[in-house]
RNA sequence: GCCGGCAUAGCUCAGUUGGCAGAGCAACGGUUUUGUAAACCGUGGGUCGUGGGUUCAAGUCCCUCUGCCGGCUCCA
């Protein structure tokens, strides 16, 4: 950290401070829980008798203006760990507490070591004696710091928002009420990203879906079920193509497998005892119990099973646009980000020997950043998901799981991309590689995932003859390069605000009639019939309207290409695309042939290379 | 699932302390035949998300359910 950061880190630590002081000014019962720093700002938790509310947030920003022109001091002290726990039952703070007697017990309030410690490790040499206090005014809490000098010194903030907070974010435990603050060092600064988040909303792949007509939802149908609309679909269409095109020159092979599966076949790979609660099943009328397809991934090692009988047979690379249902928590549903069903995995299966298992792995590194490049999504990293080893959450053999994390990061350097690792974050299978990226507002997601499957093979009995005649259990890359085409295509809505790629485009081309004459009828017929022997995808606004109007009309669906066909283009058989802004291509608004114009487009929508400069 | 907020016409939204449900856009009809981001006039359209309750009277107050939004938890 710069001595900028550290200093800013420590203004918005200390704002959270000046939060949690100003709330106890209001409600001087509020037991207070912790008060970190995040990004662009802080949050603090409290328990209130006080349900708080945004219209609350003048008063609590009120109070804090106060503590702030009093300038009041940050003092340090410390005291020793049962002094702490006599301060801490005095003043009736009982999430205080519990963090202190984690501090006496375990020397740590970080929950995951503490779990460590329940696992019976040595936590000897975390004894400590003292713990460090801030105090401004009237308000004293535990904190290791820094802070600023006094309150006076506090820069620009602003009260954000509210929301329910599990303690210590256990889900069994109390929920608290969070408030969070953004803070900058000056009020400029602030202002440009409250300016930011506004234009940020303007992207949001739920509006823009629902203004281009790209897909929608009905509550009849039910929460986190989206419903494609014929431009949506169009869109997944040309993606699930485009990728089935580039999976099958890299030899992988199409499958198609059921949406049902009978229990056994989960129990069998395992996914019951870890998923059946997030699984939808029913039983029939005969009392079998079928669960709906929730990933592909067992169905495909049936296919295994089926053709693979040697080595000579591996790699075998199965795909399929597999479409699954989970029962996720209706709270979690957002937009195409995250749904129920009908999830179309880009799922792939690739089965190896270990001989084989990093050259397979970084051949998916290779589709993956050619995929990206070409669909032009560039803002992305990678994370390393290994599983926690101290808390023992991974299954099988810790030597096998740490052999294919280490080839993962073989991988990745071979590859020459940085990487960060996350602890917790495997599979129940294997460590993976997640491709993370963010939305319109901030929050991290994963958009596509490399796996390594050290567990399931074995599990499942899933077998091959080896050269020495031996029976061996192959290795299974789990990949998917778009993720799922749903949320694939509303990272895209996000990242190009809705102006896709000409290749994408669900329209590609309209056609804008000046006015209502039989000539003019005649002759956009002629070229749409030429357009559409070409493939394009096109259409034409004849309506009773001005030029004007259905320009707008248009531009506003983001069309890549507008023309307006009159008088001046019967008479000279030339046309005047009109070219959305954003894009780079070859055209430009020059009078053109009209089998030049047409076969121009054509060439841009099967290169795939004509990207939007967004 | 949990905490909090929200739900009024196809869309975006007004609707005062409970007292006859509104605007713009869209749609439809007419006039207009239009040249690169919104022509003009008119018409129709809502059991105010659902079910219940309080009241002389409910879009407005209370409860239920459903859905949406922001977080938390979860995410094979």
């Amino acid at each position: 950290m710069s001595v900028d950061d550290t200093r800013l880190h420590a203004m918005r630590h200390s704002l959270a401070h000046i939060t949690a002081a100003a709330v106890k000014r209001l409600w001087p019962k509020a037991k207070f829980g912790i008060g970190p720093v995040i990004e662009n700002g802080y949050y603090y938790d409290f328990e209130l008798d006080h349900t708080l509310s945004v219209e609350d947030f003048p008063r609590i920003e009120a109070e804090m203006q106060k503590i702030i022109k009093e300038s009041q001091p940050f003092e340090y002290f410390e005291l020793t760990i049962n002094e702490a726990i006599k301060w801490a039952k005095e003043e009736n703070q009982p999430y205080k507490l519990e963090l202190l007697n984690d501090l006496k017990r375990a020397g740590t309030t970080s929950i995951k070591e503490l779990d460590t410690n329940e696992l019976g490790l040595s936590t000897s040499e975390n004894k400590i004696d003292n713990v460090s206090f801030y105090k401004n005014g009237d308000f004293t809490d535990l904190c290791r710091g820094p802070h600023l000098e006094h309150t006076g010194q506090a820069g620009a903030f602003k009260l954000q928002k509210i929301s329910g907070a599990y303690w210590r974010g256990k889900n069994t435990n109390t929920q608290m009420q969070r408030l969070y603050g953004v803070a900058f060092t000056t009020a400029k600064e602030l202002k440009q990203y409250l300016h930011v988040v506004e234009e940020a909303k303007l992207r949001d792949h739920r509006k823009i879906g629902t203004e281009l007509g790209i897909f929608m939802f009905s509550d009849l149908v039910g929460a986190g079920l989206p419903l494609w609309m014929p431009a949506g679909e169009q869109i997944k269409h040309t993606l699930t193509e485009y990728m089935r095109e580039k999976e099958e020159a890299q030899g992988y092979k199409y499958v198609s497998t059921p949406v049902l599966a009978h229990e056994t076949l989960y129990q069998r790979s395992g996914h019951t005892a870890y998923y059946a609660e997030d699984m939808y099943s029913f039983k029939d009328n005969e009392g079998n119990r079928f669960y709906l397809k929730a990933m592909s991934c067992p169905h495909h090692h049936m296919i295994y099973e089926r053709l693979v009988k040697s080595y000579r047979d591996l790699p075998l690379r199965l795909a399929e646009p597999g479409t699954i249902y989970r029962n996720e928590l209706s709270g979690t549903l957002t937009g195409l980000i995250r749904v129920r069903g009908a999830i179309t995995q880009n799922d792939a299966h690739i089965y190896v020997t270990s001989d084989q298992l990093k050259a397979e792995f970084l051949r998916v590194l290779e589709l993956f950043k050619e995929v990206y490049e070409q669909v032009g999504i560039t803002d992305y990293w990678y994370r390393l998901s290994l599983p926690d080893f101290e808390n023992k959450k991974f299954a099988g053999a810790r030597d096998v799981w740490e052999k294919a994390s280490q080839l993962i990061r073989e991988a990745l350097d071979e590859f020459g991309a940085k990487y960060v690792e996350a602890e917790g974050e495997a599979a129940f299978y294997g460590p993976k590689l997640d491709v993370q990226t963010r939305n319109t507002l901030g929050k991290e997601d994963s958009i596509a995932t490399n796996q390594i499957d050290v567990l399931v093979p074995e599990r499942m009995g899933l077998k091959y003859i080896n050269a020495k005649g031996e029976e061996e259990a192959p290795f299974i890359i789990h990949r998917a390069i778009l993720g799922s085409y749903e949320r694939f295509i509303g990272f895209l809505l996000e990242k190009t605000a809705g102006k896709l790629p000409i290749w994408l485009a669900p329209e590609q081309i309209r056609f804008i009639t000046v006015n209502q004459e039989i000539e003019t009828i005649t002759f956009t017929e002629q070229i749409m019939n030429e357009a559409q022997d070409l493939g394009l995808r096109i259409s034409v606004d004849n309506a009773n309207e001005s030029v004007g109007k259905k320009i707008r009309s248009a531009e506003l669906m983001k069309i890549p290409y507008i023309v307006v066909i009159g008088e001046q283009e019967i008479k000279s058989k030339q046309l005047n695309p009109r070219i959305r802004k954003d894009l780079e291509v070859s055209l430009n608004h020059e009078a053109l042939e009209v089998d030049v114009f047409l076969k121009t487009v054509a060439n841009e929508t099967k290169s795939k290379t004509s990207r939007s400069s967004l």
